[in-house]
RNA sequence: GGCGCGGUAGCUCAGUUGGUGAGAGCGCAGGAUUCAUAACCCUGAGGUCGGGAGUUCAAAUCUCCCCCGCGCUACCA
């Protein structure tokens, strides 16, 4: 389909920490080169993004800072759209969610679909701070991680252990505003029934078998496996965000991933009064560029809040990114483990264009890939001076040697002058094929190609011998060297902006759009080109070994953390320690519970009687195992079913750090079963 | 356990309507060369195409089973 324009969005960086490269080689370069193709080819194209700057973790950093909300998003805001910036990731916008434009526009959308009824309100019980007055998001409730027993570990999730966990499962909740002891009470939310518009997005979804196999192969995971979408609330309990436009709403603001995918509408109005051409026109093609952990919100929940509303286009594209590892291990903000790019242009001060370079070959299109140092180092040294500086250097230093820097005309083209000009012509078509199938790594390493022919075309011709016999064909040479050379600042200005703009000034021309890479004959005869200089610099071993080092230190801080202790739990009486009834027991017959990857079920003799027990132990017991052996057991636990089975106490098990799990049994033979463990 | 994506040369990856002896870049080895940041250029070595079974005249490519990585999901008192 021909399009009238595009609208580009990158994903909106969430605004509680710097940005890292991770993020860029994941979303904002593809992006950025994207676009660049699209104005580079003269399409009406607009590029927005922006801050993400509502939602729990945003207000729970402000506490801990002591600062407001709006100061920790302030801060966030300007050092993002600075390192974008200086990245040149060229956005027409960025924006961010705390404007009143976004207030407004995520307020109206949501009394759209409110008027049309596409909310259900439903009633549940969320924990609530009796102290703070205030519900708790999953997120300001920390407890006793059941699976690692970290302390600290949130209502989503334990950052220790990586588990995701729900607020009721914590071990000892506590709130993180008052540090008080949490109530279940009442409250209404508005949820977007997805499993009533699942088949409008499963429509929606295969209409697009194009997309890419990640992208299109998670989303209909999600549509067909188990129980389908579920709904989901838009709104939650919380004063930070946009507050719900709706009677009976007080306390309640927008759930973050409902209004924030609307901040690239916001944006788009912010930046244009046409904003509305790009939001509401068939002939607009909308894609959004995205990590593979928004895959979800983008490919499903933003739609359907698109179809529910009914004035908007659909996203055409979504080519998400898998994840960038660094060094083997995945990026984490809060274990420091990330290359950020505020501190890399520090390190490598002008060489933005060596970064993205580097994560643009190494892009993980496909499947997760890794960032290490040493690759980096060696597609600077191999590549990008050897191959790309060192063709540029050579054509320029030849020319002001034999021509003072002036153009030399083109005599007279031989045969083999014809073939390479013919195939320099066909590289914008080349490369236009693997951008527009968002090949990134294929397009760039066609880009550099062009490099390559113009190094071995100087290598076969040999204008430094015939310069002594044969001075005219040497004219020829140089002006489609040069040739070669300008087509390589106009391709390259969508991966490596900086450089092309370099190589523009010392070629003393203006930048050409794409198509005039389809020409050999920018640099016209008698033109004067500036004097030559680097455009690349080689990466010494040590600046190399100080990243590394740097990492490393990282690395030793974070496991210096994790060995700290828990500290003890609040104090019991004698009495309510005398409740607890442990006993001995042998295991004498284990197996694995089907459909589950974790449970064992095993059955004791407690000694008092023989009893089905279902525990959590498979990964690190095997039923052969464990049968046999004594094990403690916690007699008058309530029952429980689990995976259908009902299991009548549990045994006890320590557990490291690690999570790793150990029976905790006598470690003498003298102990029968039934015996009393005090 | 279920679902999705991936597992091809040392590294990063191309390659499926099944069919010329399985490819590229980087790395490595050898050669050639000096205009160029010891760069470029040429040649070469290097692969049980995760493992096994099957369908077929023919499979990296189709089917089944298994293993590994990433993600979602269930279970974990």
């Amino acid at each position: 389909m021909n399009y009238k324009r595009h609208l580009i969005t990158a994903a909106l960086p969430y605004a509680n920490g710097p940005v890292h490269i991770g993020h860029l080689a994941g979303c904002y370069l593809p992006a950025d080169i994207y676009v660049r193709y699209l104005r580079s080819k003269g399409s009406d194209v607009k590029f927005v993004c922006g801050s993400d700057e509502h939602g729990v973790p945003i207000t729970i950093k402000a506490k801990k800072e002591g600062v407001t909300p709006q100061q920790v998003v302030d801060k966030y805001h300007k050092i993002m759209g600075d390192a974008f910036k200086e990245f040149g990731i060229s956005f027409d916008i960025y924006s961010r969610t705390s404007s009143k434009i976004h207030h407004q526009t995520a307020s109206d959308f949501f009394k759209v679909l409110y008027e049309k009824g596409s909310f259900t309100e439903q009633t549940t019980e969320q924990y609530y701070d009796e102290e703070a007055k205030q519900f708790l998001a999953d997120r300001y409730i920390v407890g006793t991680c059941p699976k690692c027993a970290n302390e600290n570990a949130y209502g989503d999730q334990c950052e220790k252990c990586g588990t995701s966990l729900s607020p009721t499962e914590l071990i000892s909740p506590r709130s993180t505003l008052s540090g008080a002891k949490p109530v279940l009470k009442k409250t209404k939310n508005w949820f977007l029934p997805l499993d009533k518009l699942s088949p409008d997005i499963k429509k929606y979804i295969e209409q697009h078998p194009d997309w890419k196999p990640n992208v299109y192969g998670q989303c209909k995971s999600w549509l067909d496996s188990g129980d389908g979408l579920q709904p989901r609330a838009m709104t939650r309990d919380l004063d930070w965000g946009v507050p719900v436009p709706v009677p009976g709403a007080e306390g309640k603001v927008l759930y973050v991933w409902f209004d924030a995918p609307i901040g690239y509408i916001s944006a788009t109005k912010e930046l244009t009064s046409n904003w509305a051409s790009y939001w509401k026109d068939k002939e607009t093609r909308l894609i959004h560029f995205i990590g593979k952990d928004n895959i979800v919100f983008h490919c499903i929940i933003f739609p359907a809040m698109l179809m529910q509303h009914g004035d908007f286009i659909l996203p055409d594209n979504v080519p998400a990114n898998e994840f960038l590892n660094l060094e083997g291990d995945k990026i984490s903000t809060s274990r420091n483990w990330a290359v950020w790019l505020h501190e890399y242009l520090i390190d490598f001060k002008d060489k933005q264009d060596v970064l993205r370079y580097t994560l643009c070959a190494n892009a993980p299109e496909t499947k997760d890939n890794d960032f290490t140092w040493k690759d980096f180092q060696a597609k600077n040294n191999n590549e990008l001076v050897a191959i790309l500086g060192n063709f540029v250097n050579r054509t320029l230093v030849l020319t002001h040697k034999y021509y003072e820097g002036k153009v030399p005309e083109a005599a007279q083209y031989i045969k083999e002058d014809l073939l390479i000009l013919e195939e320099v012509a066909r590289f914008p078509d080349k490369i236009a094929q693997a951008l527009e199938a968002f090949k990134f790594r294929e397009a760039l390493a066609e880009y550099m190609n062009l490099a390559r022919l113009g190094n071995k075309y100087l290598a076969e011709t040999e204008p430094w011998k015939l310069i002594k016999t044969d001075a005219e064909r040497v004219k020829t040479i140089m002006n489609i060297s040069l040739q070669i050379t300008c087509n390589l600042a106009v391709l390259g200005e969508v991966f490596l902006p900086f450089t092309s703009e370099k190589l523009f000034a010392l070629l003393n021309v203006n930048p050409l759009k794409w198509g005039g890479a389809k020409q050999t004959n920018n640099m016209p005869a008698g033109h004067l080109i500036r004097k030559e200089e680097l455009l690349f610099s080689k990466i010494e071993d040590t600046e190399i070994d100080i990243q590394i080092q740097k990492l490393q230190a990282a690395k030793k801080k974070n496991e210096e953390q994790v060995s700290a202790i828990a500290s003890a739990k609040t104090a019991i009486s004698f009495e309510e320690f005398e409740k607890i009834d442990i006993r001995i027991g042998t295991v004498l017959e284990a197996e694995k519970v089907k459909g589950a990857d974790k449970l064992l079920k095993l059955l004791i003799d407690t000694g008092l009687d023989k009893r089905v027990i279902v525990s959590g132990i498979a990964q690190f017991y095997t039923p052969e195992e464990i049968k046999g052996k004594q094990v403690s057991v916690l007699v008058n636990l309530a029952p429980r079913k689990i995976k259908g089975i009902e299991s009548q106490g549990m045994i006890l098990m320590a557990q490291n750090q690690q999570g790793e799990l150990s029976v905790v049994a006598p470690v003498k033979n003298n102990v029968n079963n039934g015996a009393g463990v005090k």
